[in-house]
DNA sequence: TATTTTCGTGCAATCGATTGTATTTTGTTA
DNA sequence: TAACAAAATACAATCGATTGCACGAAAATA
């Protein structure tokens, strides 16, 4: 198995007698070479099966093709659907998507970027994990001059171009469905308000509780880590201190999960006794014995934004002019049986 | 925002009046180099955050320190765990990990591996999409000489290293716990035979039955894609026409999840009506209503291990031997409430 | 026919780091 | 102190493609 020996331009033009410069440019269909002369090097190229080492492009031109995406975890379909959407943009016009993942984890998200940097990706595109406090690693790569594009999860950095849902009037939305279901006591199992996400989600379930005349009580809000293990714990908090609450507005599917779970081992009906609303309509959420009322994303449409903002900026990049842009899209409630107190609202 | 100068190494052998190759010698240990002048040099990187440029080293060595893995979809947690595998192993030892997604197509998959080649990977990591039946793209990973493992679902090509699990055990296991159960009219939905762990699976399965001497009945074996609606529409069928079934084993969990789903709503009880086991462990089924039997598949020692031959494998390269090496893994049948008639074993 | 313009090509530098082969400097020994 | 070995450093080619500049030949113009 021996290494095949590489196909270079100089062997092409010493197969031809001409010079390099020439199938260069012969190869990348200059004006300033001949008819002739171009279709003898093309034939001679496919004859060879030539490639085109982009190594050396890349060092000779500073741009590679290729883009970073940085997420938390990419087994997470709202993740890998946003990452769809990037690909589905971006490898159309010769971009190759490198996938990275933080695992929740900044020194992980820093060493991801730094790698990435150092194999001169063409941009990153990134949603922070939730251990992000410190942003050097994120100012970096701005400071780099590479292309930057939050998504998601952003941190407010000037000059960074972000797309992003409206996580308020998602969060506004379930809880405002759940109160017109006729829950009344509805606890919020939120996340980190360190993330935007988080704080804009818990910002929505208050801004709903008080348009409707409800009174606040924050026993019925906690802050815990989105996983299944996370949402049984919260409902056992939440059964331990004899909180009482009728909803459970979920920050995270998985946590609403466990909630569910939780609360169907101590016999409590759902929707009856206790209305569920998650957040991300994960696959699963539509396939479980009760279907799970939750807010969707259209993350393949977030990926696709994200990428023309991305393609607008390399645009922009030699006019010296610095745009920063922000896309905000609109969440879509997905009623569902856990929350359809009265019956099905269609 | 102007892109910010890069430091090479002739910046610093400007900077000390010595030459780039001493330079490049001193930031790489070598002993042709004084102490005095090799700490000098150390020092003057760090003062001008000198980063090495990994293309000029690259086009130079011919190694990129990037391994690219391709799988049909990044959102299973299989393949996100197969993954994770790869990059412990990897990361520490100074490799970049490229993740690529065929979404189950090949053509998807031939541009994907392309793109790979074409950015000078030191190898690939493949699991192969259910339309792969040609397989030049392929065989040309091989014929460039870039290492290649296959793990989990793999092509008979000689020469070329894979992990698997052994699908076979996995599905006999399975199958002979439903028997122990009691269960007698168990019905088999499958995947395409052409992916060999399917083919396994089924051959695991008509064992099981052989050994216990259950006759084999056709018309309760079924393939399907492995999605959750083709669970509901298997079910549907097996209804359908009638086909007398007592149990499911199925290859999928995303299936199995769909038959359970199918079943409830024409109000059959798991498990006393109907036994289910599904195949991975995805982590959902052990949070469903009915948490489902399934054989877990050890995906992160999967990646692991795959590292590990390939770590092998480039230390080889260079004698001229060829090894071929075919690490199978054994699953491990978790048993949960769909299957247990009996009620728990444990 | 002489002069200018256009066209096609080649030369050589460049991107940044590595490395075999000089060459210079230092140190050792007679 | 001359002669030589050893150590430290410099020179220059290389990886493969691109591109500004120069040059010769052909074509257009006077």
């Amino acid at each position: 198995m021996r290494q095949k020996e590489k196909v270079t331009i100089y062997d092409i033009s010493k197969k031809l007698n001409i010079s390099a410069a020439t199938v260069s440019r012969a190869l990348n269909n200059s004006n300033r070479v001949s008819l002739k002369t171009k279709e003898l090097v093309l034939k001679t190229a496919k004859d060879l099966n030539y490639q085109q080492n982009t190594l050396a492009l890349a060092l000779k031109s500073g741009r590679t093709f290729n883009v970073g995406v940085v997420v938390p975890y990419i087994n997470h379909t709202f993740f890998a659907s946003v990452i769809r959407g990037i690909e589905e943009e971006l490898e159309p016009k010769g971009y190759h998507v490198i996938i990275c993942q933080s695992h929740e984890n900044v020194e992980n998200e820093a060493k991801q970027i730094k790698a990435l940097l150092n194999t001169h990706i063409d941009g990153i595109f990134i949603s922070v994990s939730k251990t992000t406090e410190d942003i050097k690693h994120i100012e970096a790569v701005r400071d780099e001059g590479v292309p930057l594009i939050f998504f998601d999860r952003k941190k407010d950095i000037s000059g960074v171009s972000s797309v992003t849902i409206n996580d308020y009037e998602g969060a506004f939305a379930a809880t405002e469905h759940l109160i017109k279901q006729g829950y009344t006591k509805i606890a919020h199992i939120g996340g980190d308000p360190k993330l935007q996400i988080y704080k804009h989600r818990y910002d929505g379930y208050i801004a709903a509780l008080k348009v409707n005349n409800i009174t606040v009580d924050e026993s019925r809000i906690l802050e815990v880590s989105s996983t299944v293990e996370a949402g049984i714990a919260a409902v056992q908090d939440l059964l331990n201190k004899k909180t009482e609450f009728d909803a459970i507005f979920s920050a995270s599917d998985y946590v609403a999960l466990g909630a569910m779970r939780e609360l169907r081992s101590r016999d409590f009906k759902i929707p009856q006794d206790v209305g569920i609303v998650g957040f991300s309509n994960e696959p699963f959420t539509k396939y479980l014995e009760r279907p799970l009322t939750t807010v969707g994303q259209t993350p393949v449409l977030m990926g696709q934004i994200a990428a023309q903002v991305f393609l607008e900026q390399i645009k922009e990049k030699n006019k010296s002019v610095q745009v920063e842009k922000r896309v905000v899209l609109m969440p879509e409630l997905y009623e569902r049986e856990t929350s359809l107190k009265k019956g099905s609202t269609h």
